[in-house]
DNA sequence: AAGACGAAAGTGGTTGA
DNA sequence: TCAACAACTTTCGTCTT
């Protein structure tokens, strides 16, 4: 007998969580114990933690398959976290043969009541259609996984609170989509979230306004540097161009530059400003394109970006 | 000729009484 | 509810490469 070691995955722990004490990231987790141990000062940050992998081991695909007896993990984003029991339409049983008619009109009627519980009242009618919803608006627009994950947890947040009485489902489900995409950092603007739905600028602004009062959720400002990454990407510029950017956003931060300017426009003039010092130029309109604002714009920050960074600017 | 510049008037949203 | 306000846009004529 061979003993085989096998390697935990510890990847598949989205969350980077950091010691609560020293805030050191270096945690482990020791499934033992059932302990999440900070490396660098010892603390015991979680106790009794479960262990979310399977308890058997396999050795090749065969025993793997044989040995799983679980489906999809559970997500938010179906109305009842992908948990329900679907009745499948063969009218056989397990061995493959065949029911009787009886038991077929038993099969029959079990079946259209398990459609029927599945999605039983209004609320859950609701919620059905609204992380319908999401799904299909963060897919619109090629949002990753978790966005959606994140704003369908909102949207059931909202339905239990009671807030979307007297507000359209589609508009809510929109704000929660932008809400999520500025919790995780991503720049993305309202018009962006408002072309890939079917409800305009102005309701799913509102609606998100009202969430984030109601939730008690304070959402910082986009940063001109995450602007900064997306018009990168979309300029096709080198990555050396858009460390320049960063840079000169930092340089500008510092210099209290900012304040109270429009993020993208800021993150624009200094994607020019990257553009022109590397000789890999854009112009000012092709970046307004981008970055939806005027050339003017641009102009102006950069300008005042320039001005008071000339002597920073022997990069 | 394309792109950059800048002045002046216009626009939509926030703020505070 | 409304006016004041700052940031931004639109427009358009001029300058630069």
């Amino acid at each position: 007998m061979v003993e085989t070691v096998e390697e935990k995955d510890h990847t598949q722990h989205p969350k980077v969580q950091v010691c609560p004490e020293c805030g050191s990231p270096h945690l482990m987790r020791d499934y033992d114990l059932a302990e999440i141990v900070c490396t660098d000062c010892g603390i015991v940050v979680a106790s009794k933690i479960a262990d979310r992998g399977p308890e058997w081991r396999s050795f090749d695909n065969e025993q793997y398959a044989k040995r799983t007896r679980v489906g999809a993990p559970t997500t938010y984003t179906v109305h009842d976290k992908g948990l329900s029991t679907m009745i499948d339409w063969h009218d056989r049983d397990i061995y493959g043969k065949s029911f009787s008619p009886s038991q077929k009109a038993q099969i029959y009627r079990l079946r259209k009541w398990q459609r029927r519980i599945r999605v039983s009242d209004a609320t859950e009618r609701n919620l059905a259609f609204a992380l319908a919803e999401i799904t299909k608006i963060a897919n619109n627009i090629n949002l990753p996984g978790n966005i959606a994950e994140t704003a369908s947890v909102t949207y059931r947040k909202a339905v239990k609170e009671r807030l979307i009485r007297g507000r359209s489902i589609k508009g809510v489900t929109a704000a929660t989509i932008y809400l999520a995409c500025r919790q995780c950092g991503l720049a993305r603007t309202l018009d962006e979230i408002a072309q890939a739905s079917s409800s305009n600028k102005k309701e799913i602004g509102r609606s998100y306004r009202f969430l984030i009062k109601e939730l008690g959720y304070s959402i910082p400002p986009i940063r001109p540097g995450q602007y900064a990454t997306k018009f990168s990407n979309q300029l096709t510029m080198q990555g050396k161009v858009e460390e320049i950017t960063h840079k000169i956003l930092a340089t500008a931060k510092e210099m209290r530059l900012t304040a109270g300017r429009g993020p993208s426009g800021i993150a624009a003039a200094a994607s020019y400003i990257a553009s022109v010092l590397t000789g890999e130029r854009k112009t000012q309109r092709e970046i307004a394109q981008i970055a939806q604002v005027t050339e003017v714009t641009i102009r102006n920050r950069y300008k005042e970006l320039v001005e008071r960074m000339y002597f920073q600017m022997s990069i």
